[in-house]
DNA sequence: ACCTGAACACCGTTCAAGT
DNA sequence: ACCTGAACACCGTTCAAGT
């Protein structure tokens, strides 16, 4: 079930190993049914033995949703234009809870505050190359992570009961375009990916929108940190 | 603590009186420490008398949901112009978790499907104004709902520990603009809600963009339903 | 019709004890 | 250093019994 080798006794186990188990468990069973008993069954260890490594449950969610982000390999694209850069970065973590659908849990940050600030930090740096700066620039990057994030719980979270129970609800309505877009979890698929596609440009607009006004009116054209 | 008049001895309760009684309990304590114990001890009733007017917790939780939209007037305006009708219930539906954010639950349903259906055909009637149809029309509707529902949890979700957890994130940044923006929980709500106005305009420009292409390219100018 | 009381099968977490 | 085992204080839910 792993993606690390483990030991073959199950004891010894590092920090990284109930963080796989964890990943494996909810993309296997959900989020809800991960019980620490369950994870220690999982790695053949008894249900507290998890306490030596991490304070709490909540802690090893954390633990695993980094996981995903390595294992899926989300990260900044280092070429392209800012505007392509973050793009790239939004279709990244869709696809990353793609994958692993159940991660999807609001409200879940990551415990490496080094890795958040360096993100953080190069996002920003982003967002001031299109030209932002002062609240603007922070209005534009909370517009986007939440967007990210927002737009990730509701398409993935609890997928894909959640999703069917929307698809549902849709045929319910009893409208042309509504029956077709809900014929199945398919089709209600392709229309979140390209709700979220019309959404990333349009809130990308708007970032440039505000970032090219203050360039062109105050004649800042990028006299600060543009490299 | 609750709106309804409750009986004086705690019995033959409505199923109102427990969604009431859910409501102001999350409102006060959050949804975590919400148990039905806990609600029957603030009813005055067993734990498990509930059951005889829900199924489940979750159906409790979902009472609760449709009695805040009820309480906070949650509804479409009738006046304005299709964009300012729309733009006017996502404000009113942020309000209403502003007021509630123990609320701002994502994946909770109402169990109401009439009243979904109808709101459902009158949100897509308003869109069909703009000049939307068929897929186009659907891509966004799920747009502006997936906006409308991650904005209110992300936002609203667990306050305020989710946004002073996130202030203190912002904080390690050392970027001006953040520290500016990040001095106190009320600074990152004006932040957030600056990012919701600019987003929900980029939005609906987007939407104004999909359905006017149609509408020129093809003559079409609201032959169809515009009353 | 509505509520009680006991019980079932679980939880996360603590802590002394083992090796 | 890492894991076990028992225990604590909870959960949601079921079901027979009360009135």
């Amino acid at each position: 079930m792993t993606t690390m080798p483990a030991r073959e006794s199950g004891k010894g186990l590092s920090r990284d190993a109930y963080a796989d188990a964890a990943l494996d468990f909810i993309d296997a069973h959900g989020v809800e049914p991960l019980s620490l008993r369950a994870l220690g069954n999982q790695l053949g260890v008894h249900a507290t033995a998890v306490y030596r490594h991490f304070d709490s449950k909540n802690e090893v969610l954390e633990a695993a949703l980094q996981r995903m982000l390595e294992r899926e390999n989300v990260q900044i694209p280092e070429t392209g234009t800012p505007r392509e850069q973050i793009l790239a970065l939004l279709r990244g973590l869709r696809d990353a809870f793609r994958a692993h659908p159940h991660m999807a849990i609001p409200n879940l940050t990551l415990q490496d505050e080094q890795a958040t600030v360096e993100f953080v930090r190069y996002a920003l740096s982003l967002l001031e190359q299109m030209g932002l700066q002062g609240d603007d620039l922070v209005v534009a990057y909370q517009m986007l992570e939440t967007f990210s994030v927002g737009t990730n719980a509701y398409d993935w979270g609890e997928y894909p009961e959640g999703l069917e129970g929307r698809r549902r609800g849709r045929r319910l309505v009893g409208h042309p375009a509504m029956d077709t877009a809900s014929r199945s979890i398919e089709t209600m698929t392709e229309i979140n990916d390209r709700a979220f596609e019309l959404a990333a440009e349009a809130l990308l607009d708007a970032v440039e929108r505000l970032g090219g006004v203050d360039r062109s009116a105050v004649g800042v054209t990028g006299s600060r940190d543009r490299g």
